[in-house]
DNA sequence: ACCTGAACACCGTTCAAGT
DNA sequence: ACCTGAACACCGTTCAAGT
């Protein structure tokens, strides 16, 4: 307590701002006051600085928004690593995928604005690509065709989050370079999108047909449902003969 | 054009302001401009007049998106009701459910920022209800149990918009007398959730269990994508035999 | 290199005032 | 009854300035 430590204290009165302790601290604040209460002000002072400070580190709030998606997405990549590998074999594909699916919706379930902030905007992060492309990998060892594996993605992708939009209907084109450069760490994904853009080169939409995908989706749904209608109506009339 | 015409004009330069008026040109200026663009002064200049006068005709912003939430399902309605009424056999159910989920969506692509208003604010109006109200009328007409109607409302609702959520996740319990008012304009959704209510009455999570809910969705789509995974496979080993 | 303060152009909204 | 103008408390962001 002499006049040393004191001396200590002022000149370095808290850790350093980086990157980093900005999007933790963005994170943290939504999570307990709500996606709204994330304003640059709130924020600086959840930090113990100006508002104009932030600025050094980050170019703007939007660049805040993308790296706190990040940091969600890289919290789901642990997630499934400690799960452990979920290969499996191709009757197996099913139970990997729900896995992971549901393994993604614990922690946006702790991060309630991100599903919000990620198709609001549309947010691209290397931690989300690699995310599907686990997936892909996993129904791509199962023997399922590019083709079924895009559309299921489609349907599966807009329950969690809408990022398969992103990766595909809004670049009319697939982007100059960023395919080559995707395959070094999605090289599943890097793979369907190649033979997806190339099978179906002149549709109207551009890479993907929307409407396709989402009829795609919700026949699927429909045949479920007629299914367990099905079921119902059997059970109903002779629960006996089972 | 003589000084009388002149006189009338600028007596009566503008038709009067209204709730209508305020809500449709909202909508419009939504539709070309973007959400975002929705801002009182800016839609205060749309209709010729200063910011200020809007908040005679509506209380405030949100009551303006709740206001054209409930316009995009009145044109909902009109686009389902030009469709003719879409009764069917047991049999049929999914062909007319999946022709007013098609209607829905054509009139949500005329109006973008539609499904982000009522997923971001929890607008529930009365068209959303009798909208979602036609649906269970017609799967109940094909036999099915509220409990699978109510599953599935669910699924194929979080498709769409997020309806269904609001008109029960949120409130821990039945809403006092609402359920008994909605018994007249919407008495198919009313039985069911009723019957929903009553069999599950202790449900941790309160309404419905949103865990449950998500997993049903999850699962009708890994059936059938796994029954099109059967089917290339099979396609692959012998299109012959077919 | 890192942080700050004042200022700008926006927002939704309140409130007292006009006709 | 219907509309307005000034003002308030916010927002993200620019810019020149401090250390």
């Amino acid at each position: 307590m002499g006049p040393k430590a004191a001396e200590t204290r002022t000149s370095a009165p808290r850790t350093p701002l980086t990157r980093e302790r900005v999007l933790r601290a963005a994170s943290d604040l939504a999570d307990r006051d709500g996606l709204d209460a994330l304003t640059m002000r709130a924020l600086a002072d959840e930090l113990g600085v100006e508002a104009m400070s932030i600025y050094y580190h980050l170019p703007n709030k939007n660049a805040i928004l993308d790296g706190v998606v990040e940091l969600t997405f890289a919290e789901i990549a642990a997630e499934a690593a400690a799960q452990g590998p979920a290969r499996a074999d191709a009757a197996g594909w099913s139970a990997a995928v729900r896995a992971r699916i549901l393994g993604a919706r614990r922690v946006l379930l702790r991060h309630p604005w991100a599903p919000v902030v990620i198709d609001q905007r549309k947010s691209f992060s290397p931690a989300m690509v690699r995310h599907v492309d686990g997936i892909v990998g996993v129904m791509r060892d199962s023997g399922m065709s590019h083709d079924l594996i895009h559309h299921s993605l489609h349907a599966i992708g807009n329950r969690v989050y809408g990022y398969v939009q992103e990766l595909s209907d809004d670049g009319q084109a697939p982007p100059p370079g960023q395919l080559e450069q995707m395959q070094s760490f999605a090289p599943h994904l890097a793979a369907m999108l190649a033979e997806v853009a190339h099978v179906d080169p002149e549709s109207t939409l551009g890479w993907c047909d929307d409407q396709t995908e989402f009829e795609f989706g919700l026949d699927l749904l429909l045949e479920g449902i007629e299914r367990r209608r099905l079921a119902e109506a059997a059970e109903r009339s002779g629960p006996a003969d089972r």
